[in-house]
DNA sequence: TTGAAAGCGCTAACAT
DNA sequence: ATGTTAGCGCTTTCAA
């Protein structure tokens, strides 16, 4: 049992407890440097014995170098983000760099303020959410001198490396399955957020495509809070009685995409038969369906191992094979809610 | 438009293009100590033209202060979390705290590893999931000096404060319910993982209050990994195969529980007269499904919020009212797949 | 209201 | 293989 100590242990503290130098000391716990095996063994055995646990803060003022990555993304609370997430923490567990995340909630105000606290604790690199950040946010980060790159979207100028999809290409790609499968009448339900610009590039690209076939959207309609799921089914309802000659709904979801195909198979109506469904983002839930919902994978986990391989190798000195854009492609999956 | 640097922007570069002494400077820019409003003008123009971002790692080892609160929890992927999460980012966000959150995916090794690594930069507070961790983690729990908050569990002995629910209590309500509705064949579903306490001690209250009743567990099934909706369902079937007098199916976390209601319903089963159906959690998602699964609420976000009053409070040097453990009460919500 | 000096705990760079 | 010296970029403390 050793005693409790107002003051934090200290490198100087391992240093008297062993007799070794301060600096030998710090080559002990750093692996850094030659040290005699029976020096080495000293100093373990008193820094275990002390409890000593190394001050980061003072080694990376000294070193100029901190082993950290900002990974700035919009949310926790709808599976994709830490999806990617886990595709970063896996990626770097090889590497000697450590993921610190920052959550802005789709506002560019708040994203402003956790860069700028992220980046005050100068970290090695930066993964940022999304292409679109205020004039001040992509100064910081022109300015911060360290690797970024810019995550889940493609359309658009990144500031330096950026990986992810096309969702105008992912809007347009289902658009177009969905006139091959000969569906007419389309709805669209989606979230409310202006902010979430990869929702709204996505549904460009979808009316885009629709609209070069002679096809509007019949009925949409948007939500924002709330259980997804639950959103997706009262959407739905409410937009099957308004516009019941509809032949198609798309989601910009996969839970309220799942809401709807409940609903949707609840009423008996024939999926894809009569009425087809489609989401979006691939997520697993979708597997536990009485359908598998017809969606389009986002490639979350292989973005976030991409982008960590960038920071990895840049933040390495090595360079970077794929040029500064990976633009992945986004699979459809037609499950069964969508004729084919 | 500004140059980029190589060697990030320092005090110096402002008071230099300032003219003010770096000292004035750094109060400035804390906004600490008297400066008159012409002064401050010109230093917030001279940082604001540079896009000078302050380095936080000089201020935290001038200063010994950390403004960060280490978040450790066991994973991202399914829900809870994240809300006990935004339960702590919401009450922080009042303080000048900040949280950084550290994942242990349920492995002590890793919550080893992630403590240690945490507590070398010195935070202000440590919040932690669960009361189970191995003897070094508890060691640097007690010699880090700081506040400690172990959260969504109160069965052990805190090593500073704790938050949460009785997990064996709520185990024992959600027998004494189904005992009271009548249903005597009772199968249990849930996870595989033995390190997940929680769960165990949910098990534990459940059996042994069935076991007064003189009612054991008629069948019992494990998962790990995989989508869990489709693993409920799996579950399920198998189970009900099995087992065809099964009146009871309880399940360890609601996405199993929607699984296995989703086949139980399509099978035509009568939910809840022939089988009653109850999962744990409270998670929103179940709002959306064609009935309301009967689950008990775990107080996420309550947990969260109280959890990080208590850094907040004990930082301030306040002290904390309700003492060392606050146990919330779980809330059975009996939905419409338990017989009342 | 402002400035100067002295460190915070560690590591780079150089001895030895 | 080990030790010494001089900072890293800030803030604390004290002086003006």
């Amino acid at each position: 049992m050793t005693n409790k100590p107002r003051r934090p242990l200290t490198l100087r503290d391992v240093s008297e407890a062993s007799g070794v130098s301060e600096m030998t000391v710090s080559r002990v716990l750093r692996n850094k440097g030659d040290v005699s095996a029976a020096t080495r063994q000293k100093v373990q055995d008193a820094a275990k014995l002390l409890g000593y646990v190394p001050n980061k803060i003072a080694g990376a003022l000294a070193s100029q170098r901190v082993n950290l990555v900002a990974v700035i993304i919009p949310s926790l609370g709808n599976m994709v983000f830490p999806e990617v997430l886990s595709g970063i923490s896996e990626t770097l567990e090889d590497t000697d760099l450590q993921p610190v995340v920052g959550v802005t909630d789709y506002l560019p105000e708040k994203e402003e303020k956790v860069l700028f606290e992220m980046l005050s604790w100068r970290p090695s690199g930066v993964i940022i959410a999304g292409l679109e950040h205020s004039e001040a946010s992509q100064a910081m980060l022109r300015q911060a001198g360290i690797p970024v790159v810019e995550i889940m979207d493609t359309d658009g100028e990144p500031i330096d490396h950026c990986v992810g999809i096309s969702h105008r290409r992912a809007g347009r790609k289902m658009a177009e399955e969905i006139i091959a499968a000969g569906y007419k009448r389309i709805g669209f339900m989606g979230t409310k957020m202006p902010l979430d610009h990869r929702a709204r590039k996505r549904f460009e690209g979808f009316t885009r495509t629709l609209a070069k076939a002679g096809i509007e959207i019949a009925d949409q309609e948007f939500y924002s809070g709330g259980s997804a799921l639950a959103k997706g089914r009262e959407m739905t309802a409410k937009m099957i009685e308004r516009t019941p000659d509809l032949d198609f709904l798309y989601y910009s979801n996969d839970m309220i995409g799942a809401g709807g195909l409940l609903y949707i198979l609840e009423q008996g109506i024939d999926v894809p038969g009569k009425v087809g469904l489609a989401g979006f983002n691939g997520v697993e839930l979708l597997e536990g369906l009485p359908r598998q919902l017809a969606t389009m994978d986002a490639c979350r986990r292989e973005i976030g191992q991409k982008a960590a391989q960038i920071i990895a190798a840049l933040n390495a000195g090595e360079d970077v094979p794929d040029g500064p854009i990976i633009a992945l492609e986004p699979i459809l999956a037609a499950g069964d809610t969508l004729r084919r």
